[in-house]
RNA sequence: CGGGGCAUGGCGCAGUCUGGUAGCGCAUCUGCUUUGGGAGCAGAGGGUCGGCGGUUCGAAUCCGUCUGCCCCGACCA
């Protein structure tokens, strides 16, 4: 590929309203372009990016016995209300209407089509297990697309379905699939992890996640790296601190704290920790009131964890404060245990310790020496807050950390939820008509090109790690116009080179040096080849890695071969 | 959805408060010089200021309305 031919227009400037490097990056270099909120254009050079992602997949979906379908993009909204998930799925669903006034939608995702395809196809337990995958656009209308193609509403995944007899069947894929996309992750060349996760909106038992680390990850991820244990922050068990609560040693004492509302601002006046000081938050109760639940003030509520509760309502909703008034007779920022006449459940660190800080349950006061017990009742324990770094491992193994990733890949056992409604049954061996188990495994093409980037960039532009470069080397050639020899030899590497089988984009443009040393570092292809007058004379290029900035002079005749060696050592 | 902000050449921005008919940098085109890390000089093209309506002798600037885009959003108890 000639950059002379190819309409490549990199910005020196970053553009306004690109907040993370990776979107940035790509819209510099000239990956993609975007037509309008979420909507995204794959430029040559980027779809060359997505088409190499694909084929990995593509390759391993295949090697774990997957079968690669296309569905439709645009899907009934029958099969959706068969379902239930037409009224379910919210404003994430487009619906559009067709001339004859009927609804459709654009799938954000297959369970219903897959599930409709598996009840006509599959009538016999003889069938199973049998898993189909495919690489589509999906469109999702999220509330606030960012972040570039990371969260787009209209994206590619690889999306995965599983069908089988029984739950075995089901787990022996289902680590399958865990083992493909290991494999996948790890021959992108990306820092990845896999961890336990919520299953969410699809339903079902099991599901892990698989996360690219990165500084800029929308998700907390906890792990301990003395056990196996990994999970998403949302998930991951805080335990109860260990040994007996220390003895009160304080007397419950009321305090004057004017304005101080916030933990910090209580914590400043006071000059108490934040662990030392207790809040408590009131959240909608399933029972139409208020449940009282009390953290540690340097803990933060885990929703997921508080919505599990029988007596808190889901999805879990904050009190109003006219709500707070009437329980209470208070103004938020100053509740606390003492003498509340609500039902109220502890967090097991906010319940384990002694001598707090809390609210007084009445403007601008706070309690000091506060304990369970003696000042009110002991509490109902539960795990309510996130896990933080340096809390035990779950398994045992020491204390956890916590990284942020972006999550790229998600599978899940989706047990008979999709198959029951839409009566996707087989015959058993008895010959008894069975719903099948399902299990479905999503993989953000698209993603991963910006997680990639995330991971992979410097100053300068972007890293490409070698499986999913847009080409393999950039051919800079120096100063073309000036010298017949410097064009001829150019020519000659750019055919050789192309011949052994290796991706070149030549940098043929007439234009500066120093411009086409910038475009090359910002569009990050990892191996660099100059060819100048200079070198020339002297019967060689200078190679330059990408990655190190590592420079070698090569003998012009020997760089096909040098190449050649760089691709395998790094393949 | 709630709150905030922005829409001016391809990109990044100034001008708007205090109406007088649009400007800067980058990019683009031409010429000369230059040529190993985003060149210099000279010249050129390109916008009617998101749309619609209003006020005014006159509107990018004031008013109304619509549209699009961006940012923030339980963790405060």
């Amino acid at each position: 590929m000639r950059l002379s031919r190819l309409p490549l227009n990199t910005l020196k400037e970053v553009p306004a309203d690109a907040e993370v490097v990776s979107h940035q990056l790509m819209l510099r270099a000239g990956l993609i372009r975007k037509l309008a909120a979420g909507l995204f254009t794959w430029m040559p050079l980027g779809l060359k990016v997505l088409r190499k992602v694909e084929a990995i997949v593509r390759e391993e979906m295949d090697r774990a016995g997957a079968f690669e379908l296309l569905m439709p993009a645009v899907q009934p909204a029958e099969l959706w209300r068969e379902s239930g998930r037409w009224d379910v799925y919210g404003d994430l669903l487009l619906r559009i209407r067709d001339r004859h006034d009927r609804e459709f939608c654009f799938g954000p995702t297959h369970e219903e089509v897959i599930t409709d395809i598996a009840r006509r196809e599959l009538k016999s337990y003889r069938q199973l297990p049998v898993s189909y995958y495919q690489i589509q656009t999906k469109f999702r209308d999220e509330i606030r697309p960012r972040f570039g193609v990371m969260r787009a509403r209209e994206f590619l995944m690889k999306d995965a379905y599983s069908f089988h007899l029984d739950q075995a069947s089901l787990e022996a894929t289902y680590q399958r699939m865990a083992e493909a996309y290991a494999r996948i992750f790890t021959r992108l060349g990306l820092r990845f992890r896999a961890v336990e996760a919520d299953s969410g909106e699809i339903g079902g038992a099991r599901s892990q996640e698989f996360h690219v680390l990165a500084e800029s990850g929308e998700d907390a991820i906890a792990w301990c790296e003395h056990d196996d244990f990994a999970a998403n922050v949302e998930l991951a068990p805080a335990l109860p601190p260990p040994g007996p609560r220390p003895a009160p040693t304080a007397e419950l004492t009321r305090v004057a704290t004017p304005g101080a509302r916030s933990i910090d601002e209580v914590s400043e006046l006071l000059g108490v920790p934040p662990s030392r000081c207790l809040k408590t938050l009131l959240v909608q109760a399933s029972d139409g009131g208020c449940v009282a639940l009390v953290l540690r003030g340097d803990h933060e509520l885990n929703p997921l964890k508080a919505e599990r509760l029988p007596q808190v309502a889901a999805p879990l909703a904050l009190a109003t404060a006219e709500q707070v008034q009437a329980a209470t007779g208070c103004e938020p920022g100053f509740l606390g245990p003492v003498g509340l006449q609500l039902p109220l459940i502890a967090d097991h660190a906010a319940a384990a310790g002694a001598d707090f800080v809390c609210g007084a349950n009445e403007v601008d006061a706070h309690y000091t020496g506060f304990n369970w017990g003696r000042d009110a009742p002991e509490p109902e324990t539960a795990d309510l807050r996130n896990i933080v770094a340096g809390d035990p491992s779950p398994l045992g193994g020491g204390p956890v950390s916590i990284a942020r990733g972006i999550e790229v890949g998600h599978i899940f056992q989706l047990g008979d939820k999709y198959s029951r409604a839409l009566q996707a049954t087989v015959l058993d061996r008895d010959g008894r008509e069975v719903p099948m188990i399902m299990g479905c495994y999503g993989i953000g093409v698209s993603r991963i090109v910006a997680a990639a980037i995330e991971q992979n960039h410097d100053e300068q532009g972007i890293i490409w790690p070698e499986p999913m470069c847009p080409l393999e080397v950039m051919l800079v050639v120096l100063n073309p116009k000036k010298s017949e020899s410097v064009t001829a030899a150019a020519e000659r590497l750019y055919e050789d080179l192309s011949r052994a089988g290796i991706e070149v984009l030549m940098d043929d443009r007439d234009a500066r040096p120093g411009v086409k040393f910038a475009d090359a570092d910002l569009v990050g292809l990892p191996h660099r080849l100059t060819l100048g007058q200079r070198g020339l004379d002297a019967g060689v290029v200078e190679y330059r890695e990408r990655r190190s900035g590592a420079e070698e002079q090569v003998p012009i005749d020997a760089v096909v071969d040098f190449i050649r060696q760089r691709l395998e050592r790094t393949a």
